[in-house]
DNA sequence: AATTTACGTCAGCCTTGTTGACTTTCCAAG
DNA sequence: CTTGGAAAGTCAACAAGGCTGACGTAAATT
């Protein structure tokens, strides 16, 4: 580590003109460690009732965007259609998503949330929600600004696409 | 949503005074896909190599903090120890890894990265702290800031405790 | 001397990802 | 109207990486 950095502000080291590669494993690690808190609620909740995370995301983006289609969430999730049928296969077995075969296009399948699956998904995105406003309270709206904007640089290109178009309403 | 948002900053909606559920919605999504662009580049390098994330992740900590004990590990980690076993088996019969017996406390391995673990880890995190610099670099300074805020107060006591002693030098 | 701690390992299980192959259904273009 | 291709579902097999439980060994602690 070059003496430069010796100059910048004592504890916190703030200093970000040059992005020295301590600042950036710091901020490698904070990502590390947040992702885990992020994820141990639904976690917990999930574990419950026998679902994992998959079903957790699958669920999310089925409440997120009502009837979309399964080639739709597979862009979205980045996995296999037979690792997301699966996981579809026994949310649909326990009444949590409904199938819906398209009217226009009778090859796509719509799906939505049941009652019973929007009770689900409120109480996994409550508990999320929770951990997440109390972050954004303790740092505020300025930090929550940062944040946000840091994440959307991170993100590849497509998924960025992805993100804006669920942020503009889709 | 209630109309009284109506009032925020046009484009952005940055109005955090009530955290609505759908600007906690959209850090969540955030969360969600900033996370697979932080580990995208990684996971391509490591395929080539048949490890995964996991061992990844082993050597970014032992890296970090050479000589550091397997508990230890199993603590930042938080998996059990037939995981990290596995993990670190394959890591040291690689010659990625060096176990030594601790001289103070003969029951204790202190873990080291080889030259070879050493370069393993540089690209690993060379392609890491890319993809971090030009999401800190298109974001600046006060985002960073924000940034490193809102993650921090994301983590688990105990994690939070784990990151900043590693980011005060353990 | 007995107990506890740190580590390693065997065996078996589960979730969630993968590939490959095959079928059904249906839209659209020739 | 036929055919090609897209959307979806499904079967089978496999791998990574979590987990639990049980057991063994060396070394420190009491």
């Amino acid at each position: 580590m070059s003496q430069l950095s010796g100059t910048a502000t004592g504890g916190g080291g703030e200093n970000l003109l040059f992005l020295t590669d301590e600042q950036l494993r710091k901020g490698i690690e904070a990502m590390f460690f947040a992702y885990r808190g992020f994820t141990a609620d639904p976690d917990r909740i999930l574990e419950t009732m026998d679902y994992g995370r998959a079903h957790h995301r699958a669920v999310h983006f089925i409440h997120r965007s009502p009837g979309t289609t399964v080639s739709n969430l597979l862009g979205i999730l980045g996995v296999t259609k037979q690792s997301l049928n699966r996981v579809l296969r026994t949310l649909i077995d326990d009444g949590h998503v409904r199938s819906e075969k398209g009217r226009r296009d009778g090859r796509e399948r719509h799906l939505f949330l049941t009652e019973k699956g929007e009770a689900m998904e409120k109480s996994l995105s409550d508990a999320q929600r929770a951990r997440m406003r109390a972050a954004y309270r303790a740092a505020g709206p300025v930090a929550v600004q940062g944040f946000r904007q840091v994440l959307e640089a991170m993100m590849d290109p497509g998924l960025r696409d992805y993100y804006n178009r669920l942020r503009d309403g889709a």
